[in-house]
DNA sequence: ATCGTTGCAAATGTTTTGCATGTCA
DNA sequence: TGACATGCAAAACATTTGCAACGAT
């Protein structure tokens, strides 16, 4: 296996590449402040007149995922929910179970927290899940 | 519609009847300190020797955490993982990545940040989850 | 004898994968 | 052109449900 250098590209390193699939899909996430799932995403495209399959929308939900471009969220139903990170930082979210708006809080209590817990029990590397889950206002009047 | 006194039970009260497969279970729900998938639940009856079919281990599952005697809880994987409750009043799970050793910890700084965050959004009826995920003292030493 | 329970088979629903074809760079 | 992306069809899973047979009370 002689090797030789490629004309362009380091190798291994897989090229990103635009597709319209790829841009009507960010342009529906950018749209979305809420978590959405595969299947909602792929209805709200094709309502759009863009025709992208199913399986693209999962495998890119995943890879985009996977990169931290997305938050996830799995859901009791067992579907998955992907939305656009808003904020850099660590941060929780604050969902509304009727309407499913999210607001995304901090909780610096609730980070020394984790962190004292596990330490307390002799816990390292650690990350937390914390989700708030409630009424919120709007639908609670109507709801 | 005449109506006439049954001789020993409440009209639409079903009645819980012991069987073999549900005696099963509950041996190794009580034997089982971690959060254990239904397969895996399954598989351990197995190999005790009791044939408990797996849609049954599913339906009691679900109707014991509906109950509220089993914890539930959902992994990333897509599997939902039940444990038998240990502590009656609220409280969150401190989980070790590679054992699955589970260390149930309370936290009051967390349930006021949650009421507290809830609360300055207008949102009611709050819920949440914690979970706090991390690498037990063993399993740092020797994996 | 009743009526909850069991468990097979089949359905459901989400997500992944194989692979031939399409397409961006 | 050539590597990545797409998308159909089908697989892979976890879980649920229909329903006939079973068994606890």
């Amino acid at each position: 296996m002689t090797e030789r250098p490629r004309s362009s590209a380091s190798p291994g390193i897989p090229q990103e590449r635009s597709t319209r699939q790829k841009r009507a899909l960010a342009a529906v996430l950018d749209t979305s402040p809420v978590f959405r799932s595969a299947q909602e995403l792929h209805a709200e495209l094709q309502a759009r007149g863009e025709n992208v399959a199913l399986t693209t929308v999962y495998n890119q939900l995943r890879a985009l995922a996977e990169v931290g471009e997305l938050d996830s969220l799995r859901g009791d139903d067992g579907e998955t929910r992907y939305r656009r990170c808003r904020t850099e930082s660590h941060h929780h979210h604050l969902v509304c179970r009727v309407c499913g708006r999210t607001v995304e809080v901090d909780g610096p209590e609730v980070e020394s927290w984790a962190e004292t817990v596990a330490a307390r029990h002799g816990f390292a590397d650690v990350a937390h899940t914390v989700e708030v889950l409630g009424t919120c206002a709007d639908c609670a009047r109507y709801g």
